[in-house]
DNA sequence: CAAAAGTACGAACGATCGTACTATTCTGAA
DNA sequence: TTCAGAATAGTACGATCGTTCGTACTTTTG
């Protein structure tokens, strides 16, 4: 059940006696609560003020654990991507690969757009909020973008050596495709509302999936292929 | 060239009596550095202070004109709107009606998202910051991402009249459909900087109007008729 | 031209921002 | 049990937040 050690370490997390003393185990703790927070205000609106009450410590107490706010805003993205990592990307993992995996993924990451968190996304909320702003968040958030483009790419290739899509198709391309049904989900869902949203983005994926799938093989001229790959 | 009175009015703009006297005139000087400063920061992040100093007033006098903070963002959106529509929205009014309308939303659209404004688009900008703080500013953005919507199903309403698109397509799905594309252009061209970012949209759009296309009579007529109403 | 209305300024308010520095309390290994 | 170091609290700082108030100055009105 427990991820290998070093798939843990990949991820970013910190080794078992850095979390195990006192001072990790309430870093953790605060982390929890920063990135729920940051859930709600975004990665800006996550004061060290309103922090510390959240976790009932003292401000200085507090931001002693990181250093400064930037720093705060660091962790606070990994702790999220962590969290991403191991309760949408890993689990999807373990589903068959191709497009079983794919669709493994999508389920996961539209579960946690609908109700994992109250307040939404971090990273759709920094998104909007650092695309302008240079940093070294800005840079780590635009980091974590790029794998978790080149995860679902990965994903998707996987469906292409299994046949399910065609041999041309673009990885990079359908995750691209794929991150921008999953912000429109996110906008309709979460600002207007729409109750149709959830079910709007399951078709949008299934064109998306259904324009990579490989032609009906045609006995060599039948010109009706498409009309059969709708399956 | 200018629109006609009762437009602009629909419009939210005001009668010309208020625009022209001296405070009129500063007020809309002041929007005008203000809708570009959220477009930098965001609507949170848009301090009276910063406004005040950009547009060289003192922060009394220049919030005098709107009373409190959050009446200057809700005219803020009210401006930005305004600048949406006159720029994006009416210009592809006098295209052809059907799908070379909608292309012609698209092309603003995209310019408008390409180039028009340093630091992006206040309402992408404020759609992720607000999508869970309730409050009038929030319901007024809403209520502008619905107009939207509905100018958009419009929009494409008149291309299943003309033919161009499946007499069951659904005018709604596409204008959820589209603003998911442009919002991950937004995400790409922004955030990460991607190069491709325009050319993969646009293919994304592509393929969101193929697959509304009415399907080639097969018996009795030409098949191509697709060809042609690209014209 | 005088009166009235509109416009802008500067100062000050209490609150909160992030950070620095100093105490105090607590933890855990010798 | 002791004691060094980690962990947390406390305090104060300068800056900025949004807002209010009293007062000049300017424009419009009568």
């Amino acid at each position: 059940m427990t991820p290998a050690a070093d798939v843990l370490a990949l991820l970013g997390v910190p080794p078992a006696q850095a979390r195990e003393s006192k001072g990790g185990r309430t870093r953790e703790a605060i982390l929890g609560a920063a990135v729920a927070l940051a859930c709600r205000t975004g990665l800006g609106g996550l004061t060290v003020g309103s922090l510390a009450t959240e976790v009932g410590m003292s401000k200085s107490g507090m931001i002693a654990h990181f250093g400064s706010k930037e720093a705060l805003q660091l962790a606070v993205l990994d702790a999220a991507a962590l969290e991403f990592a191991t309760e949408v990307v890993l689990p999807a993992l373990s589903a068959p690969r191709g497009e079983p995996r794919v669709r493994a993924l999508v389920d996961g990451w539209m579960v946690c757009g609908l109700m994992r968190r109250p307040g939404g996304c971090v990273f759709v909320k920094s998104s909007t909020e650092l695309d302008e702003q240079p940093g070294p968040v800005r840079d780590r958030l635009r980091d974590q973008h790029l794998e978790l483009a080149r995860s679902i790419a990965r994903i998707f290739s996987g469906g292409i050596r299994e046949g399910h899509f065609r041999a041309d198709a673009d990885p990079e391309r359908f995750a691209v495709d794929l991150h921008a049904v999953m912000l429109g989900f996110y906008h309709q869902h979460r600002l207007l509302g729409d109750p149709r949203a959830e079910e709007r983005a399951r078709a949008a994926v299934d064109a998306l999936l259904d324009a990579e799938r490989p032609p009906a093989e045609p006995a060599r001229g039948a010109p009706d292929a498409v009309a059969e790959a709708g399956r």
